[in-house]
DNA sequence: GACACGCGTTCTGTGATGCCGAACAGACGG
DNA sequence: CCGTCTGTTCGGCATCACAGAACGCGTGTC
């Protein structure tokens, strides 16, 4: 659903890719899991390709059986996997202290997210300390027009490729203050240079206020951005200025690191 | 040499049983990834094989191509999995089982509980044989000072941590035999660390002996404890050393079971 | 500068193997 | 006691994954 088919690619293992394709399908299905019928239908195979299939998997820790040998949900090895991998992306372990910085400082949800081709990926969260947890999946592409992180990544692209991005992503609605037009988005992000980090105000959720600033890799380009979140009610328009001022702070910590303490953020 | 090699699984898909060896090799490999010839040699196939695999895996996200096309490392679809999959899978679902085996090893109550910020939250309850029932609701935050599985998670953290948590948390009073100040209570959980479990000696109720262990996530940080409860009573002074190792000794297993159970083929 | 060696990539033939489909065995529920 | 769900088994054909040799390319070494 989200992966368009093969790019013409050549060297492709069939049983390979079914498994990719079953253990998304798998993710999708919730904790409930998915049984056997139901996995061959989904991937358009037999039921006994199915089954050997999601027997392999199971025996490799990608997949656990819930009930006894029956129904099949995401396996514990994908735990380790998906930890390792934020860890052997070095921002994302280089990012984790500052992180938990940010989060200390303000007392919100903080978040890291690469630039990937200008859409925002999650990498890390630290959770505030506040009753309010957020729905904040990692590792996944997120909607650059409408999340304070997206916007603190476009804001360092030039508008030529801004507007090819938005022409390909598109420019969801969510609530009634979603951006709606690229001219609105532009303008933003002209705002969010000036003072040097972006905003999510109720944009991609309703109550739900984001702050977020880029930081840069030791080649000066953007590689990512930090951003907070929390309720919109819990962030007094006057402390607004000073927020962002953190995140920007801590943003521009985490570009020193990331390039051996040389070079400064491309303002 | 083979060095993965199964129990007589009959249903078994080589490439995909092969392509999953291949993510492990990867993420042994660390940040700076493999190529193409390494993984061949690694898992023992043709250098055009691992070829195909690894393009096929990088094409699902599993995998990423960490310079232009040539060295491979562990791709962000995995941290999407692997937080989908500690979402979806309740530390107390996988927990029933050993609780079960607990609580038939030692004739009574067990409970697990997991560890929120220090404090023990208990999700999963088995009653003993035995013809008392004890109050212990579950999903409630508990005292650490005075409980058995708060005791053993508490002495899993450093001295400072123990410190600030009590300091927020105060030490109330339930019996004459409840521990009074921070000196005696870390006291308490050295002695707790030395022999492997903590207990509650009519600490939070008269009559009331509780037995804890710690068990560990796959971070190898401390995710909760098992405990077992009965009537002072019914607990000779004796069996309490052979009673704590059996604690230990079933956290040790849903540890186990938590870290992943990787390489669990022996031949 | 020429050479050799390492890398990743390409291509093609072949036989192992993944795949389907049909049949089987329990578990429910009417 | 059937009909209809499951998950499982098995055999056989065609596919598809695999190996291996050859290619292009960049590196390092005389």
């Amino acid at each position: 659903m989200p992966n368009i088919e093969h790019t013409e690619d050549r060297y492709r293992v069939q049983s390979v890719a079914r498994a990719a394709a079953l253990l998304e399908l798998v993710a999708d299905a919730g904790p409930q899991g998915l049984g056997v019928t139901e996995m061959a239908q989904g991937l358009g195979v037999a039921k006994s390709t199915a089954l050997s299939l999601s027997r392999t998997l199971a025996h490799a820790g990608l997949l656990r059986s819930l009930d006894v040998g029956a129904r099949y949900g995401l396996g514990l090895n994908l735990l380790r996997l998906g930890d390792l991998a934020s860890q052997q992306t070095s921002i994302g372990e280089l990012g984790l202290p500052v992180l938990h910085q940010l989060s200390q400082a303000t007392g919100m949800t903080a978040r890291l997210a690469i630039n990937e081709n200008g859409y925002p990926i999650f990498l890390e969260r630290v959770d505030g300390g506040g009753p309010v947890r957020f729905h904040a999946p990692l590792g996944q592409r997120e909607e650059p027009h409408c999340t304070a992180a997206g916007k603190a990544i476009l804001a360092q692209m030039d508008e030529a490729s801004v507007r090819q991005l938005i022409e390909e992503a598109g420019m969801r609605v969510h609530t009634p203050k979603t951006l709606r037009s690229v001219e609105e988005l532009l303008h933003d992000l002209e705002r969010a240079r000036q003072v040097g980090f972006a905003l999510d105000d109720e944009e991609e959720a309703e109550g739900v206020f984001c702050v977020g600033a880029a930081f840069f890799d030791h080649q000066g380009r953007c590689a990512g951005a930090l951003s907070v979140t929390d309720l919109k009610l819990d962030v007094p328009l006057r402390e607004v200025q000073a927020l962002g001022q953190s995140v920007h702070a801590h943003a521009e910590r985490l570009t020193t690191i990331l390039s051996g303490s040389r070079r400064m953020a491309r303002r």
